[in-house]
DNA sequence: ACCCTCAACAATGCATACGCAAACGAATTC
DNA sequence: GAATTCGTTTGCGTATGCATTGTTGAGGGT
């Protein structure tokens, strides 16, 4: 119905180009922070570590670039682009509007409760986390959680942007998660917020997300701000 | 210290690239419906009539399919992309929460009254426009409010995505504009959001804000629905 | 009459070549 | 000794060539 020729049963393993590798790896290495915020690569450095030419690369830094993980500055090849708290205040300002939208959306619908086992399995990973006082584990189920609800509410465009800021502040949230106390109170909030999901009420789900945003974060903005670092 | 060395006075006018004249050109055609939506353009037939190679063009194609204006498939050129009830949706909820967000944050500044002459005069040229029955006009002046109010919130990150979906939506926008009733009570909700800016009230115009996006993308999406045509 | 196979063609994705412009350094002059 | 200017180098933007791959149409077989 809603117009999706590239229908999903053929869609299955194309080989992905090379300037799709290209963005892929890129974006991976920026991410685990192989390449470093503020990091300057040229063109041709980069083709010679992908093993590519200089186009694929070229067209995977445009889209990098579109995703503000890079800059591109004429003379110099690319940037990784820092994030300062100024940054991580838009970040969250834009997930603290999104976010409890998506959870809206997905309390509206006509069988709330349904499909909702990723996110309790999210949710139940980051209670066993906590448990073990394993923040890498934690880190992966909040991302899992957040990652599902966004997907579930059925808005695309909606979800993109959130992934978009999220893959953007992944480097802050890393550093944060070594230095800040254990996430208890999050964990619970997460579970609260399923919950009135499944329960099918819009108005609370939201309300519930929108305070959990708030309070995490002011808390990790106010941490980076404290640590000192100028950027990440 | 922070490492600005493009400092601003050289900032201004570097000569535009091939890719970015490619860029905006294609846009422009898409928007004025010169590309109509699912034209389907060869990237040769679109360097030959931009002037250009095929290589800015197809950067400029890969933007364009990030912004999601296009879609690029692989033996058949670009496509435009058409817009659906369904997309207007996703884009009217998107709008939803992401606008009266700004709202919120441009009544929170030190000094919520500063700066709003651009909205209040959008508000005046609405005014006008209306009393002379003047659609065009009106929609003018309702793009330069809404894109007033997103570039006054001080988050850029989400200034450039309510701009992305705006544009997406501009078609549409333009079709229900011939076919709908004058917009009288949007142009009054207009001004309320400002008054309620202008006072400080983040609460109050974040709420105003969210009841005129909700019943003006409630009833732009049943009038498309209702027109009868499956995509624009 | 319909379907399947195969071959020719066409558009793309990538690599490479070329010219321009900026940045860096050296040399000369004040 | 410092500054300015000129020459050289280097990276980028664009164009173009080539190989890969999907598409389309025709012909033959069932």
């Amino acid at each position: 119905m809603n117009s999706a020729p590239t229908s999903r049963p053929p869609e299955a393993a194309r080989a992905p180009s090379a300037a799709e590798q290209a963005h892929a790896q890129l974006k991976a290495l920026i991410l685990d922070n192989a390449l470093p915020p503020g990091a300057q690569r040229l063109e041709s450095e980069l083709a010679l570590q992908l093993g590519l030419s200089r186009t694929p690369v070229r067209e995977a830094l445009v889209r990098l670039q579109q995703e503000g993980l890079v800059e591109i500055t004429p003379r110099h090849g690319m940037r990784v682009q820092p994030i300062a708290a100024a940054d991580m205040r838009e970040i969250y300002e834009v997930l603290n509007s999104l976010e409890p939208a998506a959870a809206e959306l997905l309390a509206r619908r006509a069988d709330p409760a349904a499909g909702l086992e990723r996110l309790d399995a999210a949710c139940t990973a980051m209670e066993q986390a906590l448990a073990a006082q394993d923040r890498r584990a934690w880190a992966a189920a909040d991302e899992a959680f957040h990652r599902g609800l966004v997907e579930l509410c059925g808005n695309r465009r909606l979800a993109a942007m959130v992934m978009q800021v999220w893959d953007q502040s992944h480097r802050a949230r890393m550093f944060t998660l070594q230095q800040r106390p254990l996430p208890a109170r999050s964990t619970a909030e997460h579970r609260r917020v399923l919950q009135a999901i499944a329960a099918g009420e819009p108005e609370r789900a939201r309300e519930l997300y929108r305070r959990h945003r708030h309070r995490s974060g002011a808390e990790l903005v106010s941490l980076i701000e404290r640590s000192g670092v100028a950027w990440l």
